[in-house]
DNA sequence: CCGGTTTTGGATCGGCCGGTCCGGAATTTG
DNA sequence: CAAATTCCGGACCGGCCGATCCAAAACCGG
């Protein structure tokens, strides 16, 4: 017998304000009363559907897996050269680090703040950063096979490098002065693959 | 008239200690008890010599650039090929975000926390890294002024990247699963000069 | 040895935060 | 309409945290 009041909200939503006030603010730094007055629930509306804090803050990991690396993710998937698709990643997450809100990019946020004493967070966000990272070397890999990369580059090495910096895009984003750097280290950072 | 009971600690001493709680737990998560007992120190000898926690922390910054920083700028000043000279700061970055107990920068860690809602503490760590690249750039024009590095290539444009990696490194560095690929991202980093 | 000064450790405070509990309102099913 | 189920808002709690206050001990200069 199913009955019951149904819920005033929708969960997806909700877990995207969640998500945008996790990434701007970083997760102590956002409070129980941040959370709900944002996404617009109650607060043991929160607790029934999500568990708590910290179960809510996987979740929110999740949802950008689901939307930010998924649009990185699907550059790489273009009918295009794959060397082309490979910078246009790189430009998705310089226009991350672009953000005047000095967000960034709420992977590399998470494992600043929570890596060190959240194993399991740490994990989660590790697998992340191993579907990008894989991602770009099976594009690498493709465009050495047409030609458009040198023979002598290695795929991997140069993922990981690509990868890491994009991580440190996202930490230089953070300072209203450098930020506009970010062009000129764009342009340094793909000097790799010429 | 000088008199009074004197110091029972040494300030330099404390704030080394202080240093490497921050530098391995964060701002907000490092608490005042932990600092308390790690710096050896009564509570109200801490608010009389450093004012506030806050306060503490902007000293903690110094103490990290009269150390950890003076250190790699250091290395730049060796007699020694500029462009060595520059690898040796990448490896001395790589070496920091190598380490196990995950601590990786703490100007990186600091940006990513607190940046975004600390303007004057974002201001000094902007001034840090100013002054990091700016080095790294001045050897590197050393380093094309005496042929060692193609004319074609932007001082700027390539220290700007690299002390960008560095950063991300010490993203990279906060997880177990990926300090082994740090030796990978460091060959491919230094690609760039080629 | 003594007056003045500083350090020290403990007690305490006000505030905030995550999480729980409860009673009433809303809505579906039968 | 009645029963069952779920949602909602608010009150509340235990715990922690940064900061302040206070009295007693330690120390220096004269």
């Amino acid at each position: 017998m199913r009955a019951g009041r149904p819920r005033g909200f929708d969960e997806g939503e909700a877990l995207e304000r969640a998500m945008q006030l996790f990434w701007s603010r970083g997760y102590e730094n956002t409070k129980l009363a941040d959370l709900l007055s944002e996404m617009q629930i109650s607060r043991q509306s929160l607790y029934d559907t999500f568990g708590n804090k910290r179960a809510l803050f996987l979740r929110t990991i999740e949802h950008y897996k689901g939307t930010q690396l998924s649009q990185a993710l699907a550059l790489l998937e273009r009918d295009r050269p794959p060397l082309e698709n490979v910078t246009a990643v790189v430009h998705f997450f310089r226009e991350l680090a672009s953000d005047d809100r000095c967000r960034g990019c709420l992977v590399a946020n998470a494992l600043v703040e929570m890596a060190p004493r959240d194993a399991e967070i740490a994990a989660v966000l590790g697998e992340t950063l191993d579907l990008l990272q894989s991602a770009l070397e099976g594009a690498l890999s493709q465009a050495q096979a047409q030609g458009a990369l040198g023979p002598a580059k290695s795929p991997r090495t140069l993922s990981l490098a690509i990868t890491n910096a994009m991580l440190g895009m996202a930490v230089t984003g953070k300072l209203e002065g450098r930020r506009a750097n970010l062009g000129e280290i764009y342009d340094g950072t793909l000097a790799l693959l010429a």
